[in-house]
DNA sequence: CGTCCGCTTGACTCAGATCAAACTTGGTGG
DNA sequence: CCACCAAGTTTGATCTGAGTCAAGCGGACG
C-alpha cells in the first residue's frame, strides 16, 4: 500500500514535526512543496464561500498529499495535523527540476500517480457494496491478491474499518463471523483468506 | 469534471465502437493503449485466483481508463462494454514518445492524474458521510464550488445518485426535501445552491 | 401510438449505526 | 517492577434511516 518513493534528490528532502492541531499550510498559501506522512495524520479540508469547510481527505502513514501543488501556485485546501505527525517535505522546485533533468523520474512519479488512481477507484467501488460481510470479503481479496494469501495490517483494525466505511463494531463482528464460518484465519492484525 | 485532454499527437488517436457486452481487452493482454470513453460505459473488473471477479471501476462519459497501462506490460483487469460505447484510443507508444520528445506534455498528463487523485479522494471522503441529506449537500458544494452557484448535470440524476452511493429514490427524496426547505433550486438537471 | 426510461412518491423492512460496557494490551512514569 | 492510563478489541441491545419493493406519471423516441 505504501508506494511512497518520490524522486526528489535526497539532499533536498527534509522532515518536520507537527503538533496535534498545528497547521501545515492554508488554502491560498503559495505552494512550496508536496508531502509524505511518515507517522501521524493530516486532515485536508476546503473552505467554501459560505464559511463552511468540507473535509477532503485524511492522509495517514505513508501517504502523499498535495501532489497537485506541483501544478498550481496556491494550495486549494488547508492541511492540519490531526495528531502529532511527522512529515517528509519534498520541495516543489527540486522535484520539477529533477523531472526536467531526468525524464525517467517524471515517469516514475507519473506511475506513482497512476497507481493511486487505480487504487482509489477500487476503493470507491468497494463502497458500492452494501452488505458489510461482502464488502469486507472483497476488500480482503483486493488487499491480499498481490502477496501470498494473507495480510498483516500496519494500522489498528479500527482504522481499517473506517477506511472501508464501516463502524469498527460492524467490522469486528464481520471478522468474527467470517472466522467462525472458516472463511478467514486471524491472528491479531494478520488475516488470511481460506479457500 | 471532464478533464479529458491527453497529449497524444492527433494523428495517432483513433476511435472505436463497442457493442454492449463486447470486450475491449482481457486481463493479461499485452498493453497497447489507454482510452477515453466518449459515450457509453466500460466495466473494469479483476479476476481472482479463485475464479471470482471483482468490479474495479465503471468508466463513464469523458473518463479515461487503463492509465496504468503506460507503466505495465499487461493489463491487470478486463474491460467490457456495459452498453454500446464509443471510445477514443491513445496508443501507448505514441504517448510515451510524445512525453520523451516534449517533457511539457508529460507534465500535462501528470497534472491530469494529480487532479484525478484529488477528485477521487474527495469522492471517497463524501462517502464517509452517513446522512443522505448531508452527503448530497456536501456533494453539491464540491461540484458547484468552482463555477457559479449552480450546476447542470450531463447524466441522468439516477446515475448521479449511484455515483455518490445512494439509491435513486433516496437521492430524489433528498432533493425534493432540500427544495422544499429552500436550500436548493431545481430545474430538471440544473441545481442551484441557495445561501 | 406504444414502449422505454427517467422521475417521483408511498410503505415497509432490516442491516448497520449507535450507545454501552467490559476486557486486553501496551506503554509510561513513579 | 508494578500501578495506571489510553487505546484497541469484543460483545450485547436498541433504533433509525436508507434500501427495497411497488406503483404511477410524463417525456422522448422509434
Amino acid at each position: 500500500m505504501t508506494y511512497t518513493q518520490l524522486p526528489t534528490p535526497k539532499a533536498e528532502v527534509s522532515t518536520q514535526r507537527l503538533l496535534k492541531g498545528e497547521t501545515l499550510f492554508y488554502q491560498g498559501d503559495h505552494t512550496a512543496a508536496i508531502f509524505i506522512v511518515i507517522t501521524g495524520r493530516i486532515r485536508l479540508l476546503r473552505h467554501l464561500a459560505d464559511g463552511n469547510a468540507i473535509p477532503l481527505y485524511f492522509a495517514n502513514d505513508g501517504e502523499t498529499f498535495s501532489e497537485a501543488a506541483l501544478f498550481s501556485d496556491v494550495y486549494h485546501c488547508d492541511a492540519i495535523a490531526e495528531k502529532n505527525t511527522e512529515i517528509e517535505i519534498h520541495p516543489k522546485k527540486a522535484l520539477l527540476d529533477a523531472f526536467a533533468v531526468n525524464p525517467d523520474l517524471a515517469m516514475t512519479f507519473m506511475a506513482h500517480l497512476a497507481r493511486q488512481v487505480i487504487n482509489l477507484r477500487s476503493r470507491l467501488e468497494i463502497r458500492n457494496i452494501r452488505s458489510a460481510e461482502e464488502r469486507v470479503i472483497q476488500f480482503l481479496k483486493l488487499e491480499i491478491s498481490d502477496p501470498g494469501n494473507s495480510i498483516t495490517f500496519a494500522s489498528p483494525l479500527k482504522d481499517i474499518a473506517a477506511s472501508i466505511g464501516l463502524s469498527h463494531e460492524a467490522f469486528y463482528r464481520v471478522l468474527s463471523t467470517l472466522e467462525r464460518e472458516g472463511k478467514i484465519v486471524r491472528e491479531g492484525r494478520k488475516i488470511g483468506l481460506v479457500g
